[in-house]
DNA sequence: CGCTGGCAAATTTTT
DNA sequence: TTTGCCAGCG
């Protein structure tokens, strides 16, 4: 039976991808349209493996055991499922599915509407210039509208640098339609200050008169101002019934304590009504600079994306709205890790999923799917919301299954989890073991030197006769995972590092640059450093004129010299980071803020990942290690106090509050009761990445394992399930004679972040489509495919780039070159799936001699580098699934020539 | 032994 | 900006 409105409460391991594969063919069995199937997840990881996963299930359907359930859920015989598959499939590779993130899709949403928000259609997400530049504007309008004063005096009155005053700006910014219930007033401190001190004198007497009190008691209620008598301690206390005060102590001075008491309580009250109604008079002026930047420089934040579409959505009028709904034409959804979303996130679905559900509108027979475990709800910080889950299920009237068996884990893996978090997490529901599943291996380890065990447990591992590359090691931070990552490396063992790591923090980058530093500076020092860095011996190193040569050529040089490069992808990017600095000088000042991440290595080794990363994977050895640094003190200076999904309200965090003032203390505990759950899902999330072998590595001092009170020993038997060895990847050298075309500053300036405008790829997308409309290469197929793609495009393009399409076309079909190598039978468009990426090529040739042929059309001679790549990677994969011989061609289909260049 | 207050040390998670 | 440690007082 297929229910329309459907959630699933899906812990680690239960399938969950299972059913969204399952709940996404069955819609397309049942005849749905895979372009009006709107499944969204939170990463691109789970959005790729998702497409994946469904492509794989359709291939092989007959033997999947997803087969069944589709069958059940469509209420349909197994046999006339599997006579639909390859139509089904057929479809799904041909059609503009929209299997993708949430971020994504909003993306979409704007760029379509961007219009109404004064914005560009090509608007790019912001670079790590942007707040830079954002604060600079704010600046400028703050004084502009003479709110100058207002600025300083919060910065002043909470003694707290602008940056920071900026950071809760962006939470005011980012909350403003949550905030507009609640009312801020400003009002003066002033009395209640004087009335403290007036009170704080009786006590002074009262001390005075006592005979016995001590010089520390005479120091102690010594206080200038009121700040001062703020920062008592005593102040704090419930009795002054105690320490050098209980000498002298009559009831008296605990009334006075009281005055004291409630006069600070009312004090700080006031001060926060005032930060608070200060920060909502800013972040107006807020609006004003983002907004201006925007419109100037069509930069936006992922959050300025989500707030806009929502802003739009709710300015849309009622007809505008239709328009909204045909354009976006989603008949079905499915919503992935629902307990991260947050509540913004969810405002701007909501008027989907309630027509969907309510049956009313174009689509009478939408559907609505959501799954989530809020155990692994571990983005708060970024506005997730795990209570959302259940009131969504509330507003919806949505049914809920609980999936309740692992088929991840082996027994001890899952028992020890339920063991642990049965007791520690609200409504903890035991996940069953299957029978197949009886061993598996736990071990908690308590070693201070984290990273001696660490190596120690891996070489176990490997002994054992473990893959590396099913090995990971989960850690805390980004920079956990660096100096993991370094101390394998000296014990010899291999490490991919998915954290995410800039590339100026690359033992091979820094060389370099400590290279240049030297030849700038001439300073020995930088001299040393590099061949520390590279690991040789010291040795003179020749200055060089930089008037004469580019930046470009004495980083080459250096790294040929010294053979720096072996199989180092860093040294690639960071020669295209090169590119674009005019001069040393530029480089050389600027490059801490190259926010470039490292090249994602394809190579193989352990894994090593932050907690949060390794959300939604699976591995067959996982390793959970404690922080290597202390965790940091919760300072968010603003408590959030939800009820539910709603905002109640808000408190400036103030040292000793929560000692005199009860609705802040409530506040504050619920707060903590949170952080608390946040560290307890993180742990839960990282136990429960592991299929066969979990050991813990925890320190005996503040460890993040603390509040599991976990004890030492192991649980079952450690083994590796032995699987055929893959085999060692061969390391390629790189070769430095990059094969390009066009100039070597061409080559260099490529940049494949940089975004092309709007224009280029509206014409980019023309371009291929009139192409893929080609069943043969003639001039007649010529003008069919150009009307063909007139009706698709034509209204985006001008008069001239539809000549120059034309154009460009025609001149292809002219081309021997070209024709020589498309004899035979053409694939176009043909969708490849290889290493878990789903790619499209332009066009597969199966040549008359048997040799597959891979051609990639590009338009222009941008990104050379990375054309090249990728064709590389095209021909591979081809190789690879044919097993036969393949030449790649890159075909630039330029406005005044035709290039085919050969990719060895 | 309990308490204060001064000084030093350490410091996140990401589409 | 907070936590941890320690000297010093009673």
């Amino acid at each position: 039976m297929f229910i329309n409105n459907l959630a699933y409460e899906a812990s680690a391991g239960s399938g969950k991808t299972f059913m969204l594969v399952v709940r996404y063919l069955s819609l397309l069995f049942k005849g749905a349209e895979p372009s009006k199937v709107l499944a969204l997840t939170f990463t691109n990881k789970a959005a790729s493996e998702m497409s994946e996963r469904i492509i794989e299930t359709l291939e092989d359907l007959d033997s999947r055991t997803e087969l069944s359930e589709i069958a059940k859920e469509c209420g349909m015989d197994e046999d006339d499922i599997l006579a639909q598959r390859s139509k089904i499939l057929a479809e799904f590779l041909n059609a503009h599915t929209k299997i993708m993130t949430i971020d994504s899709f909003f993306t979409q949403i704007l760029r379509k509407f961007s219009l109404y928000a004064s914005l560009m259609p090509d608007f790019t997400t912001a670079n790590a210039q942007h707040e830079v530049k954002l604060m600079s504007r704010f600046l400028k309008e703050v004084s502009v509208a003479n709110k100058r004063s207002t600025l300083i005096n919060l910065s002043l009155e909470s003694s707290k640098r602008v940056s920071d005053i900026f950071a809760l700006l962006d939470d005011f910014y980012l909350k403003k339609e949550e905030l507009s219930h609640l009312k801020f007033n400003k009002t003066s401190t002033k009395e209640l200050e004087q009335e403290a001190m007036e009170v704080l004198g009786t006590l002074q007497s009262i001390i005075a008169n006592c005979k016995g009190a001590s010089p520390t008691l005479q120091k102690a209620v010594v206080a200038q101002n009121f700040d001062e008598l703020k920062a008592k301690t005593w102040v704090y206390k419930e009795s002054l019934n105690y320490w050098v005060f209980k000498k002298c102590f009559i009831p008296e001075m605990d009334m006075t304590l009281q005055k004291i008491q409630d006069a600070v309580k009312a004090q700080i009250k006031v001060k926060e009504q005032n930060f608070f109604s200060a920060l909502n008079e800013l972040v107006d002026i807020y609006k004003k600079a983002k907004k201006a930047l925007y419109i100037d420089e069509s930069e936006l934040s992922f959050s300025d994306v989500t707030l806009l579409v929502y802003e739009i959505l709710n300015r849309l009028d009622e007809s505008e709205f239709l328009y909204f709904r045909l354009d976006a034409t989603i008949e079905h959804m499915l919503l992935d890790e629902f307990q991260d979303t947050s509540v913004l996130q969810y405002e701007i679905l909501k008027p989907l999923i309630q027509e969907i559900t309510s049956g009313e509108g174009i689509c009478s027979e939408g559907s609505f799917f959501f799954v989530g475990d809020v155990k692994q709800s571990i983005y708060r910080f970024r506005g997730g919301v795990s209570a959302l889950f259940g009131e969504v299920v509330k507003e919806n009237r949505t049914e809920v299954k609980k999936l309740v068996t692992n088929y991840r884990s082996q027994k001890e893996v899952i028992e020890f989890v339920n063991s642990v978090f049965i007791n520690k997490m609200k409504d903890y529901t035991p996940q069953l073991v299957r029978k197949e599943a009886q061993g598996g291996y736990v071990e908690v380890i308590v070693n201070d030197e984290l990273l001696e065990e660490l190596a120690t447990q891996v070489k176990r591992l490997i002994t054992l006769g473990a893959d590396v590359n099913d090995i990971a090691i989960l850690c805390a931070t980004n920079s956990d995972g660096q100096a993991i990552k370094n101390a394998l490396e000296e014990e010899n063992i291999e490490v991919v590092t998915e954290t995410t790591t800039k590339l100026i923090n690359q033992r091979s980058v820094k060389a370099v640059l400590e290279y240049l530093k030297y030849l700038y500076f001439r300073e020995d020092i930088y001299k040393h450093n590099f061949f520390a860095l590279i690991d040789k011996d010291v040795s003179p190193i020749r200055y060089v004129d930089f008037s004469g040569v580019t930046l470009v050529d004495v980083v080459k040089k250096c790294i040929d010299e010294y053979k720096l490069f072996h199989d180092d992808f860093h040294l690639i990017r960071f020669l295209s980071a090169v590119a674009n600095y005019a001069d040393i000088e530029a480089l050389l000042f600027e490059y801490e803020r190259l926010d470039t991440s490292a090249a994602a290595a394809d190579i193989s080794g352990v894994r090593v990942l932050t907690v949060h990363k390794s959300k939604g994977l699976e591995y067959e050895h996982v390793i959970v290690m404690d922080r290597l640094k202390k965790a940091p003190a919760a300072r968010d200076a603003i408590i959030y106090n939800y009820d539910g999904i709603k905002l109640q309200n808000l408190y400036l965090r103030t040292k000793n509050r929560e000692l005199i003032d009860n609705d802040y203390a409530y506040a504050l505990a619920k707060e903590k009761e949170l952080m608390r759950d946040d560290s307890l899902n993180a742990l839960y999330v990282a136990f429960t990445r592991a299929r066969e072998n979990l050991i813990i590595i925890e320190k005996s001092k503040d460890s993040t394992f603390d509040l599991l009170d976990l004890q030492t020993g192991s649980f079952g038997e450690l083994r590796s399930t032995c699987k055929a060895k893959s085999v060692p990847q061969e390391h390629k050298k790189l070769s430095f004679e990059n094969i390009y075309y066009g100039t070597q500053s061409d080559l260099l300036a490529l940049e494949s972040q940089e975004q092309e405008d709007l224009q280029a790829i509206n014409f980019g997308i023309a371009l291929h489509y009139t192409l893929e409309m080609m069943h043969e290469f003639t001039q007649e197929a010529l003008q069919c495919a150009k009307n063909m793609m007139l009706n698709k495009y034509g209204f985006m393009l001008e008069e001239s780039e539809i000549d120059d399409i034309v154009q460009r076309i025609s001149r292809l079909v002219d081309s021997e070159e070209f024709l020589n190598l498309t004899q035979g039978t053409c694939y176009r468009e043909k969708a490849l799936r290889y290493k878990n990426n789903l790619r499209y090529l332009d066009l597969l040739v199966k040549k008359d001699d048997g040799k597959w042929c891979v051609i990639d059309y590009k338009s222009s001679l941008k990104y050379t580098q990375h054309h090249i790549k990728q064709v590389r990677y095209y021909i591979k994969a081809v190789q690879e699934i044919t097993d036969e011989a393949v030449e790649g061609y890159i075909c630039y289909i330029l406005e005044d020539a035709i290039k085919t260049v050969k990719v060895l």
